[in-house]
DNA sequence: CCGAGAGGTTGACGGTGTCAACCTCTCGGG
DNA sequence: CCCGAGAGGTTGACACCGTCAACCTCTCGG
C-alpha cells in the first residue's frame, strides 16, 4: 500500500473513531508513521486528504450497488437492498457518511470526487430504473425518482443520526420509513 | 440586549459569512468588543454557543410555521408554503441551516435545544396533520408522515447545497422536488 | 555520471480552544 | 452603612493545529 493510501486509510479509521475532528493532519501522520508534514507529499491540505477518504468511500459505495443491481433479487427487492446498504454504511461510520453527503468542506470541490459522487448515484438511478421498468415504480423520469427517493433515505438517516427519528415515530431505523415511502410509491403508480 | 445575546446575533452573522469555520470564540466577542474570553461567563464552550445559536434558529422557524398554520391559506398551500420557508432558510443561512439539521456538534445534547427542534418539528407535524384532516394526504400516523415529508425537504435541500440536485434533475431547486413528492403522495391517497 | 525531482524531515509562524488567576463593579443582608 | 460574595470582564499562558519554508536523501533517466 502506497504512503498515500496509507494516509488515507489512517484517516478514515480517525473518522471513525472520532469523528471529523479527530483528522488531524499530525494524527494521521503519526498513526503511520511518519512526520507531522509528510501528508503535504501527497495532498494540499487537509480537506483534500478528506477529499480523498470521501472518492474511496463513494467508489466502494458504487461497487456495492453494482453487485446488488446484478444479484438476481426482484428490482424492489434490489432498491430496498440499496437502501440498507447505505443506511448500514451511515451506522457503521457516520462520520464518512457526512462526509460524503453532508460536507460542506467536500462539496464544492470538482474532480475525481465528484466524479466518483455522480457514478455512485448513476448507479443507484441504475437500480430504481430497473424497478421503473419492472412496473413497480411510477414513470416519473428516473434520475427524477431517484434523486426523490435517495434524498428522503437521506433525511431519514440525518433524522436517525440526530435522535430525532425514533421518539418521534419509533421506527426502529430510517429503513422502516423507506418501505412505507415506497409502498406510498407504489400504491400511487397503480393508482 | 444582553452581552449573550449580542454574542449569539454575532455567532450568526460570522456563521452567514464564513460558515462554521469562521465562528471563531476570538471573532465572536471581537466582533461585539469584549476579550477573547469573555464568551466563557455565558457559554461552557464552543459547541454551547453554537447550540444557542442553533435554539434561537430553532425558535425563529417554529413561530414562522406557527403563523402559516394559523394563515388563511387551504391546507396544502400551507404545507407547501412551510417547506418553502425552510427551503428559503436554508438558501439564506446555509451554515445555519446545517447546524440546525446537520450538525453533530449538536446532535446529541439535550436541554432547551433539544425542546426547541422537538417544539419546531411538532409545529410542522401540525401542518402536515391539517392537510390529512383535510383529506389531501394519506391517513397515515401524522407524527410518520411528517417525519417523511421533512426528510425528504431536507434530502433535496442537501442534495442542492451539493451541487447533486440540478445538473441530475434539472430541477430549479429542492421546492420543485417536493411538489412532485405532494402530488405523488395525494396520488396514492385517492388511489 | 550527474542532476532533477519525489518524498521525507525539522523548524517556525499565527491562530485557536481552553484553563487559571486576577480585577471590578453591583447589590442585598447584618 | 458596610462589606462580602458573586457576576462579568480582563490578561496571560498552554497545548495543539494547519501551513509554509528550508533542507536532506534517495532514485533514476539522459
Amino acid at each position: 500500500m502506497s504512503t498515500a493510501e496509507r494516509l488515507v486509510a489512517a484517516a478514515a479509521d480517525l473518522l471513525d473513531e472520532g469523528g471529523e475532528a479527530a483528522v488531524t493532519l499530525r494524527g494521521v501522520g503519526a498513526a503511520i508513521g511518519v512526520s507531522h508534514n509528510a501528508p503535504y507529499k501527497h495532498f494540499v491540505n487537509r480537506d483534500d486528504l478528506l477529499a480523498a477518504v470521501a472518492a474511496t468511500d463513494f467508489r466502494a459505495l458504487a461497487e456495492g450497488w453494482q453487485r446488488i443491481r446484478a444479484s438476481g433479487q426482484e428490482p424492489n427487492q434490489r432498491l430496498l437492498a440499496a437502501l440498507d446498504a447505505v443506511i448500514e454504511f451511515s451506522q457503521a461510520h457516520p462520520a464518512r457518511y457526512r462526509l460524503l453527503f453532508n460536507s460542506p468542506a467536500i462539496a464544492v470541490r470538482g474532480g475525481p470526487l465528484t466524479a466518483a459522487a455522480e457514478e455512485a448515484l448513476g448507479v443507484f438511478a441504475g437500480i430504481v430504473e430497473d424497478s421503473q421498468a419492472a412496473g413497480t415504480l411510477p414513470d416519473t423520469p428516473s434520475d427524477n425518482l431517484a434523486i426523490l427517493i435517495f434524498a428522503t433515505a437521506h433525511g431519514l438517516i440525518d433524522a436517525d443520526a440526530s435522535g430525532r427519528l425514533r421518539p418521534r415515530t419509533g421506527w426502529a431505523q430510517a429503513g422502516t420509513g423507506l418501505q412505507i415511502l415506497i409502498r406510498l410509491l407504489s400504491n400511487s403508480h397503480q393508482n
